[in-house]
DNA sequence: GCCATTTTTTCCAATATGTGGAACATAATT
DNA sequence: AATTATGTTCCACATATTGGAAAAAATGGC
């Protein structure tokens, strides 16, 4: 089969509606915003077609366009996503949690979940009430360079960890990205043993984090809680805080286990 | 016409894709996990049909569908919904307007937006580090019974504000809302005349607040912010804080226009 | 544990819907 | 004013969606 140009490479049978959340998320992940001519150069979508993609898009509120002819995603994307978040099980049950972390410890404490091969953050607690407030909620990271990343990759059984890994390049972030097969897996071997991860600056120079996973019930769901901090603050106070890390990750785990079982939906 | 049941009344012409989005707002804004038959009771669509687009929504990571039969909203509106905010325009400029604010009163501030006929919550600060800490961001509100939504529609041109009044059921949500057409209109104008709009427990009992329009070029984006408490402790001081209030959506309105008068994109 | 019932999923001919090349507008630039 | 770049509309054709009905799972009662 021949690829085409740019997006799409991956729906194989979602029809219409793959082929325009794919052009949704090419405008929505861009830098900048994009006019149409930006957008049919990776589309790889004929004009005629793309143009009513696009238009019905904005009609349904998903982008908005805007009156220098550049397309922006829309404010239904917030709508929509606003109740994702406030209805995750997952975070609501995580919350009392990170908040007791973020008070013993003073530094920012993140939620994270593996989506495929990326850690998608569903909330943090911050020390300062910074301006860039929630700034963090559902961004995405690679999970093999992270903190909740690795510790979720490590709580992975190995039928599902290696198509995963296959399928992800490691790529370099820092001087201390691990970027070699093999030892990811010993890295993830260590992490299996100890219960917990560590990210020495191998996504972001100068940040550090210790990150625990938090498994639900057959592993259809898998993440976990971490500390940040930068390096020089928090160099050595990471490995004391691996204990409670863990706890409450595992604690986590727990609620959502018998959230099934004894109760109610 | 006949109009089908539940959803897709308004939906002209965005064909398959409108359908699909339907389905998905329905799941989404649910309160609870819905089940196929559930969606099935408010879709209006035929079960083969509903069930190719729910799958295709699963496909496509915008649903999920756990272990038991629920359908929830998926993390990748997440991941869409965080692009849209981060490079929100207007979210970046507000940011230290929202901060400065804060430290002046000490309460809550807020960034809204309107869509429709609904405030959208772009950003918001507050004075405890919460555990719903970004809560209300991307939640939806009515316009005609927040702050900022009055604010909003009180800075509206005639011409636009008059069919979306006509659309809008005016609902009553506490003793103080304004549920009469010509008290809103002559409320508007009291707010277009004093510049700042005040809530008066109108949506929510014990909770008020003063706001203040935010409008760009050519009215293409109407929004607010906003200085929220509980009455008895902002009762008096709301007043006070209304021209410092007006002041900082002043100051957004004039860097968004400055946006597109001299400088870049 | 087995049968009756509900709930979910699959199938396929008919057809409405999206496709995409090319012609047509419109705005920007020389 | 002419030219280029950009955005929008059109329509014969093919494909994806439709929706009824029937099969397969799951659920619940006895």
């Amino acid at each position: 089969m021949e690829e085409r140009d740019g997006i799409g490479a991956s729906n194989s049978n979602t029809g219409t509606l793959g082929k325009a959340v794919a052009v949704l998320e090419l405008v929505a992940m861009a830098e900048r915003p994009m006019r149409f001519t930006d957008i049919f150069g990776r589309a790889g979508q004929p004009r005629g077609t793309l143009h009513r993609q696009l238009s019905h898009l904005v009609e349904e509120g998903l982008l908005e366009l805007n009156a220098d002819h550049c397309y922006e995603p829309g404010l239904r994307l917030l709508k929509l996503a606003s109740r994702t978040w406030m209805r995750s099980d997952l975070r609501r049950f995580a919350a009392p949690h990170l908040q007791a972390l973020h008070e013993l410890t003073g530094e920012t404490v993140h939620l994270g979940i593996l989506k495929g091969a990326e850690i998608i953050y569903l909330d943090k607690v911050e020390s300062r009430q910074a301006v860039r407030m929630a700034s963090q909620i559902g961004r995405a990271s690679p999970a093999y360079c992270t903190g909740i990343g690795k510790a979720a990759l490590a709580a992975l059984p190995a039928d599902m960890l290696g198509p995963l890994l296959d399928g992800a390049e490691l790529r370099r972030f820092t001087p201390q990205t691990i970027t070699d097969r093999d030892a990811l897996e010993a890295e993830l071997a260590a992490i299996r043993s100890a219960g917990h991860a560590f990210d020495r600056e191998e996504h972001e120079a100068g940040i550090c984090c210790v990150a625990a996973p938090i498994v639900d019930a057959g592993h259809s769901l898998v993440g976990g809680i971490s500390v940040t901090g930068p390096a020089y603050r928090v160099g050595s106070a990471l490995a004391d805080w691996a204990p409670q890390v863990r706890r409450a990750a595992q604690s986590v785990t727990d609620e959502l286990a018998a959230r099934l079982g004894p109760g109610g939906t």
